[in-house]
DNA sequence: TACATTTGCAAACGTATGTTTCAAACGTCT
DNA sequence: AGACGTTTGAAACATACGTTTGCAAATGTA
């Protein structure tokens, strides 16, 4: 094959368009033109539009619940008791390294997670909630011997809140760097905005009401 | 006038619907029909679709900016300097105060909120940040003497991770709340989430890197 | 080579959308 | 009452969308 696949081509220009644009402005037309194929080849591969999202999310996703799986597997086999930091820092090195460390990759697909939720994407969810229940209630329940001070309610919404914090900072990163860009000599790396949050994440977790 | 105007009505209904499903996801035909108004009274009164996406938005945010600069004029004021929480406490009293501690409405603006920033509604994040560009900016120069032991970079990071945590839980905030209800014989009344949601910010924002 | 299956392509289909049209109904003046 | 600007209503318009179709080209298999 002399290109890359027509199914990988366009799964990546729909993982693309899909982050910048949401799902539903961005059409097929859209799609298939930006990855040099026919309009009639989404269809074809996968079903529908539906489908077409289902599979952007699953390609993703695929490789990280696998890398956090694994991960969550050495933690847990080493008696070591695991505090909310290394839970932090486990979870955010599986985000980071399941794609090879393309970080404008993994930054648009937290723009995707955030669409997902606010969006009313219902087969989305329940799909992927379906498919990665397992992994996700795994690292919950981890979580909570790591915050022994905490009543569930507090963790419960601890961890909401920082949820909230990183997928919507990490989905807008690109506009805020250039935001900052503008008036600091410093260089504002990715790494360093993760350092950041886990520390905003961190600290804000632990408090109780 | 035995009913409420045909104005009013389109933007309640426009209102209610955009929240649950988004700008695209929601059709003129289903915003008139509920609101028992002709297809032809959005384009009569609003023009086209974005300048009715606009009015929602002013609708909600024009007492909200108004009640916020005037709390802002009493606490400038005074001469007690003003402390983080005095802040953090000061906008969201405005917050919920500004449409007569309606909270289901506050909910679901805050829905908006998150769908402006994710969904690229370009015009609309020109508008907003045209019109109100004044009062966010005044409040968020007070907030840098309010932590004078951030680095400007710090403090630019920290209010976004917070703004995220902010928008994202409480826009999602039925939804969570119909998770907890379950299994948790205390009622989740929403003060008392902002309460959380504060403490949570307030340990945050003082993180430096 | 000869056949079967998969993939690619241009065109069309049916539908839903935002918008426009224009006549009828309404309200408000003199 | 009559005239005039404003608001409503039913219908049509133009367009963009997701999807389907029919057939050609390519690919694999014997």
């Amino acid at each position: 094959m002399a290109q890359k696949d027509t199914v990988d081509r366009i799964l990546d220009a729909a993982e693309a368009l899909f982050s910048e644009r949401g799902f539903a402005e961005t059409s097929l037309r859209t799609i298939t033109s930006t990855a040099g194929v026919n309009l009639a080849a989404v269809n074809y591969h996968f079903g529908s539009k539906k489908a077409l999202i289902q599979a952007v999310f699953v390609r993703f996703l695929e490789p990280l619940a696998d890398s956090l799986t694994l991960r969550l597997d050495e933690a847990e086999a080493s008696t070591k008791k695991l505090s909310l930091d290394d839970l932090l820092v486990l979870l955010s090195k599986a985000i980071l390294s399941a794609h090879g460390d393309d970080v404008t990759r993994t930054a648009s697909f937290m723009r995707l997670l955030g669409l997902a939720y606010t969006q009313s994407q219902g087969h989305l969810r329940d799909y992927l909630s379906e498919r990665y229940g397992r992994v996700s209630t795994r690292y919950i329940d981890l979580l909570r011997p790591a915050c022994p001070e905490l009543s569930d309610t507090d963790l419960f919404w601890n961890t909401h809140f920082a949820l909230g914090a990183a997928v919507f900072s990490l989905s807008n990163y690109g506009a805020l760097e250039a935001m900052l860009s503008d008036d600091s000599g410093e260089v504002s790396k990715v790494e360093n905005v993760i350092r950041r949050l886990l520390a905003f994440i961190s600290a804000g977790v632990k408090i109780s009401l």
